[in-house]
DNA sequence: CGAAGAAGTGATTAATCAATAACAATTATT
DNA sequence: AATAATTGTTATTGATTAATCACTTCTTCG
């Protein structure tokens, strides 16, 4: 039905189902509400990034709000992969979880900065899209915590979550000097 | 020329003069913001709230921008004097500087709100309101600490910082599980 | 081939709202 | 009282943009 493949063996990029365009749509809506936030960011402005015109966007998701949450929602399970990738000693654990996440501020920024944004926008999918994110984060950190002994797993994910807020934030205000002192 | 008071005695509190109407304006301002976002919230709304034209704002406001601007200086402004105002022992600055931030987020939510708002904000003026409002909380904090002998500030304000952020979203995204943990 | 379905587009519109313009009422000053 | 200044309003508009509609083009396969 829709898993096309040429028969030469190698995958046809530029092939366009309509997973493929979605996909495209999300990375380029990453990107553009990064930049400009969910308000300012038009969906011309993404359909322009993928090179489809604007109303294709909405055959492929039902409204802008929709679009916005799906972002989200895959910038949450990157960095929710990430966390459960790192692994460490016990003593090293939380240092390692700190840095992988400093990383992931590195080679994907603009997920991050979709998630500052997202802390501000009264929308109630959106919202509800933030709550259950940063609960599977918390609860993915706890798990690996508490999984490896740590003796105070929520005290030690607090901290965590407090740091990387104040990171991101730091980030996002373009203010490097607000970023965490030591852990 | 516009200091005005009746010969009573008494302050006419409902005179009207246009430093009045913008104290009124920004206090609104500040409750419609805090509720609905920049973006969302309506000067309509807001002029609605003080019982006033909507045209009326942009009197004593040059735009939305400035007014949102003005609004995040109030709030910072009450909470650089909400730490100013604490006086302890050093042995409890640290706890009751949190205790402090946390009391301010119960009588004044909407001016925190308001900041959280602003957080993912991409507009040049209020990022530049947000840094140098971020820069004089975290100096105040700093020089309150290093005059009472505190071993590391920056590393304290820093601690200090990170879960005051966390506790202002936790609030915004209505997740009270998500505040810190001790401290 | 030719029909069906998938992928995609141009034109349009219905709302929304910040901001301006032009004017009115109120209050102070000489 | 007349004038000036301040405080305020009604009406309007220009720009923006998510979303819909009505089509078209391309691809696949019986």
């Amino acid at each position: 039905m829709s898993n096309k493949q040429t028969g030469s063996g190698r995958f046809r990029t530029e092939e366009s189902t309509a997973v493929n365009r979605r996909e495209q749509i999300l990375e380029a809506a990453v990107a553009v509400f990064a930049e400009h936030g969910y308000y300012k960011a038009t969906t011309a402005q993404i359909a322009e990034k993928v090179g489809i015109s604007q109303p294709y966007i909405f055959k492929l998701f039902k409204n802008k709000e929709e679009l916005f949450v799906a972002a989200l929602e895959r910038a949450f399970e990157r960095m929710i992969r990430t966390f459960r990738a790192v692994a460490a000693p016990v003593e090293q654990l939380l240092s390692e979880t700190t840095r992988s996440y400093e990383q992931l501020t590195e080679t994907h920024p603009s997920e991050i900065l979709l998630q500052v944004q997202a802390l501000g926008i009264r929308d109630e999918a959106i919202l509800q899209a933030m709550q259950s994110g940063m609960l599977a984060v918390a609860d993915e950190i706890r798990s690996k915590f508490a999984a490896a002994g740590i003796e105070h797993p929520e005290v030690e994910v607090s901290t965590i979550m407090a740091n990387g807020m104040l990171f991101s934030i730091a980030m996002a205000l373009n203010m490097p000097d607000l970023k965490p002192r030591q852990a």
